[in-house]
DNA sequence: GCGAGCAGCGTACCT
DNA sequence: ACAGGTACGCTGCTCGCG
């Protein structure tokens, strides 16, 4: 049988424990399980197997019987040799098969004193597909024998999978909806196809009406069973709806059959993050794919909220309405209950829209890193790494590293790397400025100097190896691991990327290629992170501190060549340099780009990023020395397009008044050079903020809080905003986005902060001193602009502190 | 008792 | 729960002075 393989788990079903696989039928599009209790969970031991006597086998036995018998009886396990490459050196390990997986973790540590133990805590499902050499999201062959599934590639396309959003409301009268008291009073769903919404109490036009809370979610399960999508999706979906609804249902006496064949989620919860399966499809929860376009800063909104998420990746505005008045809507029925089905029918179609955009790209990070889609989803980019790593280990017959401890853990993130090297910037404003960077400076470092922990040795020739500037030696010849894998990675890419340039940008090919792309520049930018990741199986901190002193060592001499070749570099981060070039300055620095890559390693390129017409360093805050601010700089295109690195109007922690005001300020100088102009929107806005006009709105100030308000030892405005808040009777979730106005009663800032919706007033001196102003006053100051100059012409009192 | 100065906390940014 | 480097506001302390 042909047919794409969407999940594995490990679970029970009709009696049957064991692992099933869910694969989409080639012939029937069709879904469908396939069980295989054949495969058994095992572990290795390192017990010195050569010269293991009997006496030694005997003792093993029993220790492994000893805890069998404690836990489950009837258990059999089995011991066979296997060789495995620890440390380049072969070695023949005992391989002690079981039957439950979840003995696995428990009798290999009864077996420490026999020897170290390996690969006892690879989840059962990945030990499955690595060991069967299956790839999830793949297309196969299976077929079933006497001693379980045997497995083939299929060569023919992914097939196209269904995908259906869906959202529920809840009765929430009480403020926060508590699932054991409290109904869902609306479900909504969308295929793409087909949109429907479901409620009971009340009557409109618009829902499909119901006689009550079960027999809606019945209703609802029987249209997703007619339907029967591959995927399904939802909002947080993880964190509240399945959740909400397992609980109402099993309240209700009721069954929630959204998987195949009727089977209903199961929701676990680990450390913290709640996770649901619905057996037989895909449940692909949008909010954990806005969380990874978070980490590789695709996307950066101050709240992550679906109507957020939504407008920033369409450009469009959702439905909304009166959160805490839904039961109302509810209850009303009528226009109002059309109302409530309206918006609740958008949240399950952005929800799909959006879930539309990141779907390619997950179902590339399942392909290639080999976890499943539900587990890629839900995973952070080390976990990506990890799966891929583990996977290779075991194709090349290298053993696969156990995780480190608890204590070994501490010790590591306590024992941080030294990182990149950053230029100190001259403020100022300047003209013509190119900027060049190395692409993956950190992956092709790892590949050209074949970092890895197998190939570090102290011990090696310096003749044989590659030597780190702090002297770490990496083997020339034996490729290491993470160095083959990446430099496939990047060879894949770059093929993908040629493929690219023929095609046009609105074809199937093209997007799902751009996918591909992009899921292996998230993972060749993981790697190096990944060494140096305290949890890591592979942490290496020799690897990783090689990789940013090499990285360093590299951007310091393009920073060198350029100064020596007569070029001015005003600034540099990490990977890229900038240098300000004169008039027919531009050959002499595409000339400087040329000769420098010739001394570079072969997989190691500088390129030139974008030419600038012009750019503003500042200096630095509050510090007497005149040094200039790094991580803070404005640049303008020879197209005009502006780019703003670090200044406070990226930072939401600034007031948007503020933000807006240092934007206003930073373009006029960019665009025009008009100072004057610059400094007479400073004063209008200091004399619009005086009169105490401003809107309240542009006043907020977000911060997030990281802790628990108790947590705090210095209670910053935040805090005290939430607290204060709380006294009021408001009810803020903890750990969340503060929005915060400075009001003119109290002594201390702190005093003075309330969260927005209890703000009636503003300080305006505040507003002014410390925001308008210190946002803008160094921009200005970078241009010869002094504080003298400011006082004479401007207005008196607020600006005296300048 | 009080303001200046500074260390440390805390957040959000850059690559 | 991928890394380190950096800016900077605010609180709360110490210190010197009266």
């Amino acid at each position: 049988m042909d047919g794409f393989l969407l999940d594995v788990f490990f679970g029970e079903r009709k009696g049957e424990k064991g692992i099933f696989l869910v694969v989409k039928e080639k012939k029937s599009k069709k879904l469908r399980y396939f069980f295989d209790a054949s495969f058994r969970p095992y572990f290795l031991l390192d017990c010195n197997y050569g010269n293991l006597a009997k006496e030694g086998r005997a003792g093993i036995k029993k220790s492994i019987g000893k805890v069998i018998s404690a836990i489950s009886p009837s258990q059999k396990f089995n011991l066979t040799p296997i060789k495995k490459i620890i440390k380049n050196v072969q070695v023949t390990l005992l391989k002690i098969e079981l039957q439950d997986p979840s003995l696995v973790p428990k009798i290999a540590r009864e077996l420490k004193k026999f020897g170290k133990i390996y690969e006892y805590e690879i989840p059962f499902v990945h030990r499955y597909c690595i060991d069967k050499k299956i790839w999830p999201s793949t297309t196969l062959s299976i077929e079933r024998s006497s001693s379980g599934l045997i497995f083939s590639s299929a060569d023919y396309p992914v097939p196209s999978l269904s995908l259906l959003s869906f959202d529920i409301e809840t009765y929430n009268k009480g403020g926060v909806s508590i699932p054991s008291k409290d109904p869902v009073i609306m479900i909504s769903y969308d295929s793409g196809n087909e949109q429907g919404v479901f409620s009971y109490g009340g009557r409109s036009d618009a829902v499909i009406s119901c006689n009550s809370e079960s027999d809606m979610i019945g209703k609802f399960c029987s249209k997703i069973e007619e339907i029967g999508p591959d995927i399904i999706c939802g909002y947080n979906s993880d964190g509240f709806d399945l959740p909400y609804l397992l609980e109402r249902a099993k309240r209700l006496g009721t069954s929630l059959s959204l998987g195949l064949e009727g089977e209903t989620p199961k929701c676990s919860s680990h450390r913290m993050r709640n996770s649901c399966k619905i057996p037989g499809r895909v449940h692909f929860d949008v909010f954990s794919g806005v969380l990874l376009m978070r980490t590789v800063g695709a996307i950066r909104l101050p709240r992550l909220s679906l109507s957020n998420v939504y407008a920033e990746l369409t450009d469009k505005k959702k439905v909304t309405i009166d959160k805490p008045n839904i039961y109302k809507f509810w209850k009303k029925g009528g226009e109002s209950l059309t109302q409530l089905a309206t918006y609740c029918q958008s949240d399950s179609s952005s929800a799909r829209e959006i879930a539309q955009i990141f779907f390619p790209l997950e179902l590339e990070l399942s392909r290639i890193t080999g976890l499943t889609l539900f587990d890629v989803s839900r995973a952070t980019t080390g976990k990506m790494v990890e799966g891929l790593l583990e996977r290779k280990a075991y194709e090349k017959g290298q053993i696969i590293l156990p995780k480190p401890s608890f204590s070994t853990i501490s010790a590591r993130a306590q024992a941080p790397i030294e990182g990149a090297f950053v230029k100190l910037p001259s403020p100022g404003i300047y003209e013509n400025i190119v900027v060049f960077d190395f692409r993956s400076l950190y992956p092709s470092i790892i590949i050209s100097h074949n970092i890895d922990p197998s190939t570090l040795d102290p011990n090696a020739p310096e003749k044989e190896a590659y030597v780190s500037p702090q002297g770490h030696k990496f083997y020339k010849n034996k490729k290491g691991l993470v160095p083959e894998v990446l430099s496939n990675i990047l060879k894949t890419r770059f093929a993908i990327k040629k493929k690219m340039e023929k095609l046009s940008a609105d074809s199937m090919e093209y997007k799902y290629l751009n996918a591909r792309q992009t899921a292996l520049k998230i993972l060749a930018n993981s790697f190096f992170g990944y060494f140096g990741y305290a949890r890591s199986r592979w942490y290496s901190r020799e690897c990783a501190e090689s990789i940013t002193a090499w990285g360093r060592y590299y951007i310091k001499s393009a920073i060198d060549f350029a100064e020596k070749n007569g070029l001015e570099v005003i600034y540099g981060d990490t990977d890229s340099l900038f240098i300000r070039y004169g008039a027919g300055g531009k050959e002499k620095v595409l000339k400087f780009q040329s000769e420098f890559n010739k001394h570079l390693p072969e997989s190691m390129n500088l390129e030139l990023e974008a030419f600038y017409t012009r750019g503003i360093f500042v200096s630095k805050k509050n510090k007497k020395e005149k040094k200039g601010a790094k991580k803070k700089y404005a640049l303008i295109d020879e197209k005009g397009k502006i780019k703003i690195k670090g200044f406070e109007l990226v930072r939401r922690d600034w007031s948007p008044i503020a933000q807006e005001t240092q934007r206003k300020v930073l373009e006029i100088l960019l665009r025009e050079g008009n100072i004057k102009k610059a400094v007479e929107l400073v004063r209008k806005t200091v004399e619009d903020l005086k009169k105490e006009k401003m809107p309240l709105e542009k006043l907020i100030i977000l911060t997030q809080l990281r802790k628990k308000p108790a947590e705090y030892e210095v209670k910053s405005p935040e805090v005290s905003a939430f607290l204060d808040a709380k006294k009021h009777g408001l009810s803020l979730p903890e750990d969340s986005m503060i929005g915060y106005i400075i009001t003119s009663k109290g002594k201390t800032i702190s005093e003075k902060a309330k969260v927005a919706e209890l703000a009636k007033d503003y300080d305006a001196d505040y507003y002014i001193n410390n925001q308008v102003l210190p946002a803008v006053i160094k921009i200005l100051g970078a241009l010869g602009y002094n504080k003298t100059e400011f006082l004479n012409k401007g207005s008196q009192t607020s600006l005296g502190k300048w």
